[in-house]
DNA sequence: AGTACCATCCCCACAAATGAGGATTATGAT
DNA sequence: ATCATAATCCTCATTTGTGGGGATGGTACT
């Protein structure tokens, strides 16, 4: 693999070597584009950075969870000169999309991907903004029960707390999520990998 | 491309040039199996049942939706000479994968492929058991509008019907479906393309 | 010491959903 | 013509959830 100081190095971690392959084969007929590295593993990431000194570090969200919600850049400690870009199968949600400086996904064709990459503002400086009520650790609690179909008295039996105590933490829940309907809930609890899908029903 | 017919041809349909490239880059290597063609197109698929005859058909169910539960193999009007092999990126419903004689996924490597492959019975006639009962059109409607969270209440008024009308609705869905809770249905509608994220929230 | 947040608990009034009955009309298939 | 099903409407009783107030003790940071 020769090093082209012209073309811009793209670093993937992606669990998927389906994709990933894919992906390869993609950017190698793309103009300007040089894939050098790959990996399905988040801890290597740090060496593959290190080794490779790539200029676009492409990531699968999925990859992690993101209860906690940290700025995925400081978090895995991505040099800011390095453009941090999204590649994802589904839909994810605003807050995720917010912190990639591009968005790919497995639908996209070549062109697409170009086009994003050549999108990409060289100030790259994810700006941390996202300044979201974090839900507490009870609170993601709570909301994991909520959506696999519990009732507040389920809930509240299950943690041998009150039912009073489950119904503010829902009312928390909502004020800070923004949230009011059990599907929407549920669709933020697997956008955030609170849950499976396997987990319902 | 050579044909050999000590291998097992395989035809793609699959929306994402990505995993297209990526699954056949993982097939190249594998011995006893050879992909004959791909396309992102539903349509197409007799068309290269007829030219390519092929012994195994992978197919990417989120392609299509599936509300109407007939066998997937007669809907396309797949030979049943020919093995019927999903391709996923994510979790689908267990009716859906009872209609395919293996199920591979994105993030399957090419052992994983090769084994799912060389599992599928010779004898592989869909039996087109699942008998479950459908949801009429009205009921998926009413199913869509829970699911994006509206009241009972609000429901009724949007299709100029009586509340209790919408309960009713509502009690069929439960019976039919056999799921109680709102997030169970709304993984439900997720998986069998009744809404999509979007419409949630 | 003050502030902020978490987790816990409580009250009240009202809205909404559930569960178990029942009913009518229309349509389409055997 | 009979049967099944969809779609509509209804009652009654009960359970759950929502939205608006509170309150207390604890921890953690400044």
């Amino acid at each position: 693999m020769q090093v082209d100081r012209a073309k811009k190095r793209i670093l993937l971690i992606e669990p998927s070597l389906m994709v990933s392959k894919g992906f390869a084969s993609l950017l190698d007929d793309a103009i300007g584009y040089q894939f050098v590295a790959t990996s399905s593993n988040v801890s290597r990431i740090q060496e593959l950075i290190v080794s490779n000194r790539p200029d676009i570090v492409v990531f699968n969200p999925s990859i992690m969870s993101f209860q906690h919600r940290t700025s995925i850049r400081s978090f895995m400690n991505i040099p800011s000169e390095m453009a941090l870009v999204a590649l994802v199968y589904t839909f994810v949600d605003e807050w995720i999309m917010a912190q990639f400086d591009a968005v790919l996904t497995v639908n996209d064709d070549q062109t697409q991907i170009v086009n994003k990459l050549n999108g990409i503002k060289v100030t790259a400086n994810s700006s941390d903004k996202a300044e979201n009520e974090e839900l507490s650790d009870r609170e993601n609690e709570i909301l994991g029960c909520v959506v696999k179909g519990m009732t507040n008295k389920e809930i509240a039996e299950k943690h041998f707390i009150s039912i009073h105590t489950v119904i503010t933490h829902r009312k928390n829940i909502v004020r800070k999520t923004g949230i009011k309907s059990v599907s929407g809930l549920t669709v933020y609890a697997l956008l955030n990998n609170l849950i499976t899908y396997e987990d319902i029903e």
